[in-house]
DNA sequence: ACTGTTCGTTGCAACGTTGTACTGCGAGCG
DNA sequence: CGCTCGCAGTACAACGTTGCAACGAACAGT
């Protein structure tokens, strides 16, 4: 049905294996020769089979990128940058939704559906160290955890540093009682609690545990959940650091709906920047990983690990850039109301 | 390097053809050899090779998904359910951002990366009629366009009908001077205007041209900027209808902004139901279209034009529901504030 | 006992591509 | 004038899988 080399090859009169080295670029090929074949390549819309190409190189061209919810915006945020990254290096990138599912995530990182993907990029949320042990099938790339001991390239922000720039701007406003929404029992969130008490170390302000509760889930809901605990304490925090912009926006949306002032009664910083946060009311102060950056490094680190395979290459930590974007929720100065 | 069929064939005395057999589940396999041989593949970690299977099977098992921005909450909740019900039949879902160029769409609607799918389902927003001539290369289900006269499946939600049920509700409201915002020169703006048109015609109001403004995009910032210019008005509206949520938050963030009550002064109502509208505030009115359905339909539609690929098929025009979940935007008892 | 049928299994070929090794040919050189 | 060399182009095999046709063995029916 479809177009292939030997059709090209019996009408240009050259052998198959000629206009195979036209489609692929190869110079051994006389200039005439090649502007001919190329001519009846475009009347006859040759195109390549892949699964022939791939199944001849043993590669694919295709990256999975596996997030852990794909409707949380800063993962279809990244998703795209890592798409378009991966597009200008003629990569195609299938998009894994895992669910944050740990049996899921540790499927994927032995490389899950095989043979159709050359490696992955993983975003984990309920990975274990003892997840990544039968590893290796796959060249992998993990975003966003550092502690993982096994040779495994890893793209991170400096954690540490943001959220102890987000919790020093809010000091500089002078609130004293931040709390923090997003605590959990994996590594990011433990990175970031060690910036924000970095923070208020530095100016001699003890970190309160009842300012730092337990989250469940990234979401909104939960975001709303744990400021409706925080503002029932005897004495509410006039301040919240959360670990991502849905944390905030939840949390954002309960104090506005209790009659409090955001940021005139308290402040709010969030993370990840994703567009919800710039268009909310008052728009969202937030840490902004450079997606742009992390998703070039995440495709840049896995296709230099697909390229040399050898066992011996020394795993990389690359990391990211990021800065603290101030918007409306913790400006001085309120927009009219 | 990988495992390959010859390698179980070897390993448990059979023939490469009868691990293939059982593999594919085929019936003519005695049970004692199919466990051998199973037992086999679960020692060896045999995984198939997808790109030489599809090579002699002339199928891929993937499908593309083309959406016009992952980023669009609307389209990144749709494409969760299209890998969550393709999956289901195990197909792999390509996701594709084609950022709403209609080039690029046209190439999508076309095959683009030819062999390495099956089939498409494009949601198009810059796709002309004629862009589709040239398309049978490969299976094609639109999504929510419905005037193209080409033989092609499509899967929609009654638009007139929901843009009805949306402006009759505000109407009940009390509300007189509904706006609408998201006009454009595509399809399903058209029918949603001849909804709303309906609606107001059944109670006797006539429709002004000064409350139906061209807008270009379908951001917050679009809906912002056209909700100023409605404001402007010497009459402003007392309601306005978006045909989508992000329009709706970002015309809600100037309504609020600019001191007017939602939905005191201004109700509104969105469409898609993306998740942000829910924790919105106030949170959103809007038209909940079954984004599991359409997925659901879609691929079905799909993978049956890849069955039978006889050309004699007649198209299919699937219609899936839709529903008005009616919520602060639009509540007659206001939250407190 | 012999033919016919069924069942489980097998070998071969092919899917479309590309790497390797080779051929034919003209140019350059001694 | 013969030999070598470089270059354009070619033939063949192989990647891992599955459809097809064929095979032998077991068994039922005459």
């Amino acid at each position: 049905m479809d177009v292939r080399l030997r059709d090209v090859a019996e009408r240009a009169a050259v052998s198959v294996k000629t206009v195979s080295n036209v489609v692929n670029g190869s110079p051994r090929v006389a200039p005439d020769t090649r502007s001919r074949v190329q001519q009846v390549i475009e009347e006859l819309g040759y195109r390549p089979n892949l699964s022939a190409r791939h199944l001849r190189q043993g590669r694919t061209g295709t990256i999975a990128f596996a997030v852990p919810d794909l409707n949380v915006p800063y993962f279809s945020e990244l998703a795209s940058s890592v798409i378009a990254e991966a597009k200008q290096r003629s990569v195609t990138v299938l998009i894994e939704d895992t669910g944050g599912d740990r049996a899921m995530e540790s499927t994927i990182a032995q490389g899950f559906s095989s043979s159709l993907i050359d490696g992955v990029i993983l975003s984990p949320l309920a990975l274990r160290r003892a997840d990544l042990a039968r590893t290796g099938r796959v060249p992998l790339v993990l975003l966003g955890e550092r502690d993982y001991a096994k040779a495994i390239d890893h793209v991170v922000i400096d954690n540490v540093a943001a959220a102890r720039e987000a919790t020093t701007h809010l000091l500089e406003l002078g609130r004293n009682r931040i709390a923090v929404i997003g605590v959990d029992d994996q590594e990011t969130g433990r990175q970031r609690v060690i910036g924000y008490r970095e923070a208020l170390a530095a100016r001699g302000i003890p970190a309160e545990a009842e300012l730092m509760p337990v989250t469940g889930g990234f979401t909104r809901a939960a975001g709303a959940e744990v400021m409706r605990r925080l503002l029932a304490l005897p004495e509410p925090p006039d301040a919240v650091f959360c670990f991502n912009d849905l944390l905030a926006l939840g949390a954002q949306r309960v104090l506005l709906a209790s009659g409090r002032r955001v940021p005139g009664d308290v402040a709010i910083v969030g993370f990840d920047d994703i567009e919800d946060g710039r268009y909310a009311t008052p728009s969202l102060t937030t840490v902004a990983p450079d997606k742009t950056q992390i998703a070039r490094l995440a495709v840049t680190l896995l296709l230099d690990r697909i390229e040399t395979a050898e066992p011996g290459r020394q795993p990389v930590l690359a990391q990211a850039g990021h800065e603290l974007v101030i918007r409306e929720s913790t400006s001085a100065n309120r927009t009219k109301e």
